[in-house]
DNA sequence: TTTTCATTTCTATATTCGTGGAATTATAGA
DNA sequence: TCTATAATTCCACGAATATAGAAATGAAAA
């Protein structure tokens, strides 16, 4: 029962994940979880220069998607799994079954302990 | 257990969805079920120009999101429940928690009867 | 078939977006 | 402090988007 977004809120969300970098960068944020991921990491993993990272990561941060933390020399990033889910309920109650979804809603979006690769 | 979209699916879906006119026409169609809606409805509805909902509702349509038909002299077009259907699974499985998505997926988007208001 | 209404396409314009090179800020270690 | 590294901001530019007037298309009624 996570809180329905705005309007505004919503129109921004959606914008900051169709855009295939931004989707991708936050699915990278998501699987990595609790533990985040950095920047250069994140550079790497998808291919993109710095400074277009930056850009793609600034909008997701003003979308309330992402956030950011600062770790020593580096910056963490983080999915904001409440924004993602109050996203999905607008969505699951506003444009699946009209004013109010009969089926199930998501009932929440936790970031899960997932084993570390390598 | 609807089919998941490709990617490029999903960014084209999400990219139709994340513009105010475009939004509130989809929800439009939503509140309108199985009936439909004219354009010309929508276009006073909303208060958009003919020429500029139909941009709007052509985005849609190639989103997958909103189905036409002819009606006589009236188009009619409908949500397409099944791609919004997919879109949620998507997100819900590959960006709310982690590879896979641990808590109770939306299970279905289907059009409900609602009692015409006023 | 002619007219009428519904909707789309054509066209133009202003705005926003995505990209990446170069310069800048910020942090920590020597 | 000085230096190296991390990340962002500045800037420019081509591409895509949103809007809407005007013209064109399509279907049905007269």
């Amino acid at each position: 029962m996570g809180n329905t977004l705005a309007e505004a809120s919503v129109l921004q969300a959606l914008a900051a994940l169709s855009q295939q970098a931004r989707l991708r960068i936050f699915r990278a944020l998501i699987v990595a979880g609790e533990a985040g991921t950095t920047p250069t990491t994140l550079a790497e993993t998808l291919g993109l220069p710095a400074n277009t990272l930056s850009f793609h990561l600034k909008a997701l941060s003003h979308a309330a998607l992402i956030r950011q933390q600062r770790q020593g020399r580096h910056l963490l990033y983080r999915a904001e799994f409440a924004t993602m889910d109050a996203l999905l309920g607008y969505l699951t109650e506003n444009c699946c079954a009209g004013v109010a979804c009969t089926v199930t809603p998501v009932s929440s979006c936790k970031p899960i302990k997932r084993a570390k690769r390598s």
